[in-house]
DNA sequence: GTTGGAAAGTCAACAAAGCTGACATATCAT
DNA sequence: ATGATATGTCAGCTTTGTTGACTTTCCAAC
């Protein structure tokens, strides 16, 4: 695997260079941590973590989901899961209702306590990412989200855009 | 918090809706998931992890480097560090050398053994960040990279700026 | 109607990787 | 000599993931 960018007719493949991609693989790392710091910081101390957070976010995008929906989103185990949902259950931020159709279905939704902590934590993650996408200016931001889908694995991609087409 | 597109004079905004901004974060989440898988499946069954990774990226990436240094970009405790640090000075994929200058500090090398495992993890990734580059196109890698630089802690963004520096 | 399988939940045990706090050692700098 | 710095280590804890085994509930097909 050695340098992609030879001196064939293309210039047009710089941007393939292996330094290019280390470049590509750093700025994930480093601002993945960025993007999660802000939730982080608010749920310390709260007996919640990034699992609460991702739980609370997706219950809120899809009320009503069910478990076995959320877990193929969040990509855990049940048990996993099942340990979160727990805690904001009893914590009254969470509700689950059996199904009307198959009763043996959880259908979750945020309480308006719950709604209250998912506000504070998306604000402060959108604030951040608002700040990003206003810096780096709307061509940045059509190219950002192409290059993201890209690298997603084809199963996170459809769950990914059938979001995106829920909301429209 | 409401959504940021008025019916000010500006369409220019539209890419600032809270609904824009809720597609990038889950974009985030769901790309940072395929970042990480192909390493993390070569790695599972190893006794190798995440942070053994990123160890091994950075040593390679800044050969030398010192243990302070490698705490500073990975943002960990010592502790957590050194745990990780230690196995894999045992299995022989890091050597760890005592400073000329400063006899207190260490300066930390792959071995063979070292690079090797840091070509296989790397280059899976990069295969598949090649990909999503080579699918969004040139520009939309520019848009990328600025967009996740802009999103980065200021103290990030000066280690990544760094460490580009460092390979011109 | 009984039965097989799916959906959900639970218990137990464990692992990876983060954390704090306390302390040891070697070395540098004053 | 003294204090600060760099590193390493021990012990214990937390969060979040894992497997495996098992139960309860319920739909659907026979």
């Amino acid at each position: 695997m050695g340098d992609r960018s030879g001196p064939i007719g293309g210039e047009s493949l710089l941007f393939l260079t292996d330094e290019q991609l280390r470049q590509g693989i750093e700025a994930m790392f480093f601002a993945y941590r960025g993007f999660t710091a802000d939730p982080d910081r608010i749920l310390e101390g709260m007996a919640y973590g990034r699992a609460h957070h991702r739980a609370i976010h997706f219950i809120n995008r899809a009320p009503g989901t069910t478990v076995n929906n959320l877990l193929s989103i969040l990509g855990v185990t049940k048990q996993s899961l099942n340990r979160v949902l727990r805690t904001l259950i009893e914590d009254g931020l969470v509700e689950s209702r059996v199904g009307r159709m198959d009763k043996r279905e959880r259908h979750l939704f945020l309480t308006d306590a719950g709604r209250e902590l998912e506000s504070r934590l998306s604000d402060a993650q959108r604030t951040r990412m608002r700040a990003a996408f206003r810096d780096a200016g709307p061509e940045a931001v059509i190219g950002f989200r192409s290059v993201l889908e890209a690298m997603m694995d084809p199963d996170m991609r459809r769950k990914y855009r059938a979001l995106k087409e829920s909301s429209s």
